[in-house]
DNA sequence: CGCAATCCATACTCGTGCGTATGGTATCGA
DNA sequence: TCGATACCATACGCACGAGTATGGATTGCG
């Protein structure tokens, strides 16, 4: 009745344990991270796990230094890549409309947020991406205190979008409904 | 040591637990919401609590509606009121603004929105906002389809706002900042 | 005044989830 | 092959918060 997908897996690691986090973390919240149910969910029970870490607070420290890491670093890479400046914005924008998978860890953690151990994170996250998305309007022709304005209300949008769509289902956009959405907001976010 | 600011108020009666409950919600989030905190906050016990409700989760669900209820409808309506349709969205961005105050609570439901009891208000609150949004575009000269994607950007905008300010203490922007910021969002986000 | 209804305190039970203690089994190198 | 190390199970203790039982205090009303 359990039934974990993962194929007769006998000896776990820890990091076997911080990717079933990030999982559960996912699609059930910070909230839900309790170790039995982990356990049970890899097929095993907390003797397993009070080995590998010394408190349930170690395994989500270690779960969000891992997510922190896996940083989306490669994203980043792609678009500095792109000799057109005033292309990199609609790009980006596009990009993460159509790849929202690997957001749904980061809108979780965001209403995480009184807990003490994900401020740190998301506090320096948070402000990578906004040095990232100020860099590329500065590029894209904007002055200096433009080029961060326009970024923080991007990436308020960002945000915003993440709660009223994961979490909330709000009106239950179309596909196509969707697609126009997001060039709207490349039009309006991008200066001219 | 409990120290109730509330000077010698004898005598309960369910709306004061209610407000008990929003301001604990306010400033603590939903998961903070304990019969045995609010009881020692408010001067009395257990005792007193489960005479006024059934559980907490009825008070829970009481707390919410009166909230939903209290609803902002003088800050609609005065936009409402105001003659020319184009000054309306400068203001509305401004008065929001600057009474931070009364979206704490909102801003502490969009982290619960997994708590199935909030997700209906939510849904309710922010249809209603979007609403009132989507009809200014309207009566500032959009198109129906550009004033719902403008109206769901600015609400996204919004919602990204409350979250990275209030929860997270994101770059601690100064008071003179944020009122560059709130100018650049209403041009940018006001149609020309 | 006196009696109901209202409001509250005290003292429990009970479920849940973290952490510990201790012993068992698998794996690997010598 | 055999012991050491790594990994896991079982069975506890313990804290915390929801809900219950019951009796005491206070208020309004006839």
């Amino acid at each position: 009745m359990n039934a974990s997908a993962k194929p007769e897996r006998t000896r776990l690691s820890a990091e076997d344990w911080e990717d079933a986090a990030l999982r559960l973390i996912a699609d059930q919240g910070v909230g839900a991270l309790a170790v039995e149910a982990l356990a049970r969910q890899l097929g095993v029970t907390k003797g397993s796990f009070y080995w590998h870490f010394r408190t349930r607070e170690a395994l989500l420290q270690a779960a969000l230094e891992r997510w922190e890491q896996y940083g989306e670093r490669e994203v980043i890479a792609q678009i500095e890549a792109m000799p057109d400046p005033r292309a990199r914005l609609p790009e980006l924008f596009r990009r993460v409309a159509h790849e929202l998978a690997p957001h749904r860890v980061y809108a979780a953690l965001l209403k995480a947020l009184d807990h003490p151990q994900v401020v740190p994170v998301m506090a320096r996250v948070s402000q990578r991406r906004m040095e990232f998305l100020t860099t590329i309007y500065r590029e894209a022709g904007l002055p200096a205190d433009e080029a961060l304005n326009r970024a923080r209300l991007t990436y308020a949008a960002y945000v915003g979008f993440l709660q009223l769509n994961f979490t909330l289902g709000l009106p239950r956009i179309s596909h196509d409904e969707f697609d126009a959405y997001v060039e709207h907001m490349i039009r309006t976010l991008t200066p001219a």
